[in-house]
DNA sequence: GTCAACGTTCATGTATACAAATTTTTTCCT
DNA sequence: AGGAAAAAATTTGTATACATGAACGTTGAC
């Protein structure tokens, strides 16, 4: 074949994990995407291995590659990980942003604005991801703004359980304005102390709906 | 084949990085590996594109395998990475940690100081990774402890070149009895000001050696 | 009727084969 | 002799083949 196939192979993958097209524990057979994508399974073993680096998929030795399908614990920890990672984002961006980082959050916190104005969810989330990116960026520091990325991508797909919280995006957004007054403040300590806890009560959310799925599935389960 | 290679050769690749038997910048030439581990390319290929993912290993398509070589930026961007990654470390374990925790850390930091009286720095660079690691697993946040020990492991190879550094084992010592001090009297964020800074130093001090070694070799070309 | 043991089937892990691209070496021209 | 172009050689990326281990269904016994 011509190109380089597993970087094509990733990225579209990857689309579709955090797009929700692949969902949380759904089994990745390695022939079926071979078919699928008209490779052989090569590349898709070195593609799957790349996500499972990434926290995407999780690959048992002998027993296949899933859909990363994360625990209560392990998604409590790794929101308390984004949340102390977007906090130093926070406090380094507040500290050393330009001009430019300043537009790109301030248009970022407008696409966001726009979204809960029209109350149409599916386009609050691109601009809130953007709007966490803009921090990110703003920090100066590639290899954090990388990292933080990474874990964006990685949680996504349970953003998306959020879905039918009521009233989400409200208090997102009246976080965000929060947040920003303090960046823009120059107030690092409390720019981080806002994201931490955006971030967080974040967590605490999904952990509340898990439950109530849970307890739902285990009613169903009884009756 | 018996058992499952490339966790095997992972491991070996890893820790030959890590020890420094591979250097930075070093070429990972696969059919070499595959020889001297015995094994086909494949799984040495599936080995190296996971080590690439820790970021121990840098792949370049169709340019091969290198052992990662930090250029200045990015040695200063992960050193500040880690400093706020174990400064977070620092200010979850002083509030959470049990007393399992307490003596793991008390007896890491004893193996520092007996380090210190005898000079020995080759029993110091283990004892300090141990003293660090023991706060990571107090925050009895597993994804947040396996995430510093991804770059503990990342940046040892450079924390090899900081051994000239004259008192280097002296000053961080009496770092790691302030940070143990705050640590034990519940005070997060003194502790986490400290590990922070403690880091953020040896960054520092990393950065002062490798323009002192680019001059030299500058001068080495000139001369 | 339920459970356990066995055998079949299928997927994963590794080896090998082949094609494309990069690097190195050689050769030719200035 | 120095440099550029071409050819050889090495190396990566992908495909295919094969062996081992796991999942599944079937059959038998209690």
């Amino acid at each position: 074949m011509r190109g380089e196939q597993t970087p094509k192979l990733r990225e579209a993958l990857e689309d579709d994990i955090v797009a929700g097209r692949l969902r949380p524990g759904q089994r990745l057979d390695e022939v079926g995407l071979a078919e699928r994508f008209g490779v052989s399974r090569t590349p898709i073993r070195e593609a799957l291995i790349q996500l499972a680096a990434s926290g995407l998929v999780d690959i048992r030795p002998r027993r296949g590659a899933h859909v990363t399908l994360l625990g209560p614990r392990e998604l409590v920890e790794s929101f308390e990980l984004m949340a102390e990672i977007e906090a130093s984002c926070a406090r380094l961006a507040a500290a050393r942003m330009g001009a430019a980082d300043r537009a790109a959050i301030a248009a970022a916190h407008g696409e966001c604005r726009a979204a809960v104005a029209a109350s149409d969810d599916a386009a609050y989330y691109p601009a809130n991801a953007r709007f966490h990116a803009a921090i990110y960026a703003a920090t100066g520091n590639r290899v954090l703004g990388a990292e933080a990325l990474r874990l964006q991508r990685a949680l996504q797909p349970y953003r998306r359980l959020q879905l039918k919280v009521p009233r989400r995006m409200d208090a997102s957004f009246a976080e965000h304005e929060a947040i920003l007054e303090a960046l823009f403040a120059g107030d690092g300590a409390a720019a981080a102390e806002r994201v931490r806890a955006h971030v967080l009560v974040q967590g605490e959310r999904f952990m509340s709906l898990i439950a109530a799925l849970e307890q739902e599935e285990d009613a169903a389960r009884a009756g």
